[in-house]
DNA sequence: TGAATTAAGTTAACATGTTAAGTATACTTC
DNA sequence: GAAGTATACTTAACATGTTAACTTAATTCA
């Protein structure tokens, strides 16, 4: 009996691991998506600055990682690749010689164009399969989620660098 | 006027990326269990592992990739170094020479002993800052998310296996 | 103004993610 | 029972994640 309540415990513990959920939830979504831009011969993470690019043009690489949610070094090779594809193209920021600011090619709008709509037949599909309405509310919790947990942090942050 | 709604739409489409809202909020409630785990000189991967092995120890090398949620080759290097720190052992399947069992050795029980306290006071402090309920609602969301787009998938498989 | 500090990127080093190919063992089927 | 197929990993190759260190340019402030 005491076996049976301690293994059950492990067991639930395991399972409400949040972060491993989060990453569940977004894999069974990626699968879908991967195999499109592998198609188009992207990966996600190209795709996230492409698209962030061809939302706002003329962006500085803080602004872009901070946009597509990249760390520093993933993004610095990420352009380095896009730039030597010719998709992305690299430029000065005449006010401040410590910037680069980004903007998409004619080839990489181009790409963009289409990818896009590939990219929106998947997402209404899982729309359509999820639910439009929970969809909705998953989206409400996610961002609740993130702006208590990542603010929250943040304080902590601020809290200890105050110290 | 035209544009502004074209660029508007462009944001809010760049906004409604569901694999980027749930990296996010995975990210960050990972900024707070990544400084822990690196503390007690563990990655977040191979803390899955220790964990999955505490909850059911002796099993192969499949189930725990599926359980830990890794990839074999991700799981392969994985169990190598921990083989090496001496925290996971590995057996042999008498019965299938293909497979590997692992378990942790006394040193991965003793780890995982002194880190759970640890991720547990952690994910108590997420639960009381985003609300019990609204975690619980997150979860059960995060689940049917899962098994109906994953499980989709694999009947697309299933269906293009078979033509 | 010149030294100290901060900010913006980049590079380095190592771990993991992702796909494809390889190896050894088990199974199936003729 | 030998050939063909499937299973269970492992290795390889390249992209990204993560932390720390480094470089250069801007800013602060004594």
């Amino acid at each position: 009996m005491a076996n049976t309540r301690k293994d059950a415990n492990h067991l639930r513990d395991f399972e409400r691991s949040l972060p491993m959920e989060l990453l569940k939830a977004r894999e069974s979504a990626m699968a879908r998506f991967r195999p499109m831009l592998r198609d188009h011969g992207l990966t996600e993470q190209q795709w996230r600055v492409i698209r962030a690019l061809a939302a706002l043009d003329q962006i500085n690489a803080s602004e872009l990682a901070r946009r597509s949610f990249l760390l520093a070094p993933s993004l610095t090779r990420i352009l380095q690749y896009l730039e030597a594809e010719k998709l992305v193209k690299r430029s000065s920021d005449a006010n401040d010689q410590r910037r680069a600011v980004f903007s998409l090619t004619a080839k990489g709008k181009k790409l963009f164009a289409r990818v896009a709509p590939d990219s929106e037949t998947l997402y209404i599909k899982i729309e359509q399969e999820f639910g439009a309405d929970k969809l909705g509310l998953l989206y409400e919790l996610l961002a609740e989620f993130y702006q208590t947990i990542a603010a929250e942090e943040e304080t902590n942050i601020s809290s200890a660098a105050a110290r």
